[in-house]
RNA sequence: GGCGGCAUAGCCAAGCGGUAAGGCAGAGGUCUGCAAAACCUUUAACCCCGGUUCGAUUCCGGGUGCCGCCUCCA
């Protein structure tokens, strides 16, 4: 099996080949900070976290990329807004976005670009762009010929006549092509501007993009992810940007883009005013419950918020913590005398895991793979209560290895992480040392059968226990 | 108007040429002094009309409904 991708550009999955073997690097377009994140700006992140977790289970050294659009009209309207600067509201809003996604335990990305720092980069790709004619001066500000770059709506899948028969946009007399993009605006009075061949000014909303992306993960990459709106005209004009100015080709193998969350079937989005802000659902609900309703539908699907949907996931997620409490339960038994036989445990582990990858080789298909997690859980759970009513012991090398490929499954999807504030003692390590603790007590008592009963069980189970001058270490194999 | 997507049980949501995963809710049961919680079992579905096919929910055509992009947007 192998790991298939919908591809926009292509409109087909695709299986995935890194550029170069085992590597994938990822660029994914962050905010523009000027307002607290709400949950439709959380949904690309935490599924390109899904992302990368998979590609990093599968082997691959990932880099991830992901940007600041740190100058632009909206910040600069808070900042006059608050009669402060552009700087002092965008550094403001980037804490709070890492704030929530930390929360939504989104791991972070690996760098994070922004505009201000890239006022070099940004201006020499423009520059190149006019050197090559792919671009034009005008009063200052510079504008992209989309007309010469013959690949112009490739990704959108539509002609250059199909937008201008629906042309909404203002038509601006002087530009060649009323398709035609800024490049680089001339400064207006008041707004922070930076110094540049055309005279001060400061650059059009695509070109950071191709800009950073090319800095830091070169002219051709893997991926390149963000929300289904910013297909047309964000990442059209991108490609049309990056390579016709570094004539590589494609900039970009794969485009993956996720479906929006909506309210009440309509688009969440600031300017319709429908949102709600990650921050004030965490103060009801736990971050992994908003994770768990954000990943239990395909990431391509549009995703309709409500408090009732929140509320059932986290009553699904219950199930699950129930039974990796289970699963708790039964590695902290004695174990090693006759037991309750779990071939069945194992088998159903084995199987779901398996089913589990090919879901998310399938695109990353996230809610079919949670939907296996609930098929191991429901075997935990009768196998716990098999042992309970039978009063026997646990197979520790089955639970052992349920309990791995149970982990396995849940962190990939970045559930049942840690637990939240109350609990303290709900990871697996905890008990491993419950079992270690058991162990201890049974040499104390010169019991040394047992003693190495359990230390077999947790070697069988793929732990390895270092006895030291100062206790007992374990680690996973 | 141009381009694209979606329609599966009470609700949510996978799948897809051979009569349908999973979750929530509902029903029955186990446990418990009763209850709650938890667990087990279980009911229930492919928008309409044509076509292709031995066979379509799945492919093709048409219809209806909803959504998105074309303007800032994750």
């Amino acid at each position: 099996m192998s790991l298939k991708v919908y591809n926009t550009l292509s409109g087909v999955k695709e299986e995935f080949k890194p550029l170069e073997e085992g590597k994938a690097r990822i660029y994914v377009c962050g905010v523009t900070p000027y307002n607290h994140p709400h949950i439709g700006n959380a949904r690309p992140f935490v599924t390109w976290d899904v992302f990368r977790r998979y590609l990093e289970y599968l082997g691959y050294d990932v880099l991830h990329v992901q940007n600041f659009t740190d100058v632009d009209d909206k910040i600069i309207n808070a900042a006059n807004a608050e009669k402060t600067g552009w700087d002092e509201i965008s550094s403001r809003y980037i804490n709070e976005y890492f704030a929530a996604m930390d929360k939504l335990g989104v791991r972070r990305a690996h760098i994070y670009p922004r505009v201000s720092g890239h006022m070099k980069e940004i201006v020499d790709m423009v520059d190149g762009l006019v050197d090559k004619g792919y671009a034009y001066v005008l009063d200052g500000s510079v504008y992209y010929r989309v007309e010469k770059f013959p690949g112009y709506g490739k990704l959108s899948g539509r002609t250059l006549e199909d937008m201008q028969a629906g042309a909404r946009v203002d038509v601006d007399e002087d530009k060649e092509n009323p398709m035609d993009f800024a490049l680089w605006k001339a400064a207006k009075p008041g707004e922070p501007s930076w110094p540049s061949p055309w005279g001060e000014g400061r650059p059009g909303w695509h070109i950071e993009c191709s800009a950073m992306s090319v800095k830091y993960l070169g002219c051709s990459f893997d991926f390149h992810g963000g929300g289904s709106d910013l297909i047309f005209p964000h990442h059209e004009n991108e490609i049309a940007q990056s390579e016709a100015c570094t004539g590589c080709h494609p900039f970009v193998r794969y485009w993956l883009h996720n479906g929006f969350i909506t309210l009440n079937e309509e688009k969440m989005s600031k300017s319709l005013g429908n949102f709600f802000l990650v921050k004030d659902i965490l103060a009801h609900y736990k971050a992994e419950v908003l994770r768990f309703f954000i990943l239990a539908t395909h990431y391509r699907s549009p995703l309709d918020f409500s408090d009732e949907r929140l509320e059932e996931a986290g009553r699904s997620l219950d199930r699950l913590k129930t039974a990796r409490e289970n699963l708790k339960k039964l590695l902290g038994m004695p174990g090693g005398g006759p037991g309750a036989d779990g071939a069945q445990l194992l088998a159903s582990a084995r199987e779901a895991k398996a089913a589990f990858i090919a879901a998310m080789d399938d695109d990353f298909n996230t809610a079919l793979a949670i939907s296996h997690i609930f098929a191991l859980a429901k075997d935990i759970n009768i196998y716990q209560q098999k042992v309970v009513s039978e009063k026997s012991e646990p197979d520790g090398k089955a639970v052992g290895e349920t309990a791995i490929i149970f982990d396995i499954m849940a962190g990939i999807i970045g559930i049942l992480e840690e637990q939240d504030e109350a609990g303290q003692d709900e990871t697996l390590g905890k008990a491993m040392d419950v079992i270690i603790a058991l162990r201890q007590e049974a040499r104390a008592a010169k019991d040394y059968a047992r003693a190495d009963a359990l230390r077999d069980k947790l070697s069988t189970a793929g732990f390895v226990l270092e006895d030291t001058s100062s206790g007992v270490a374990w680690k996973i194999k």
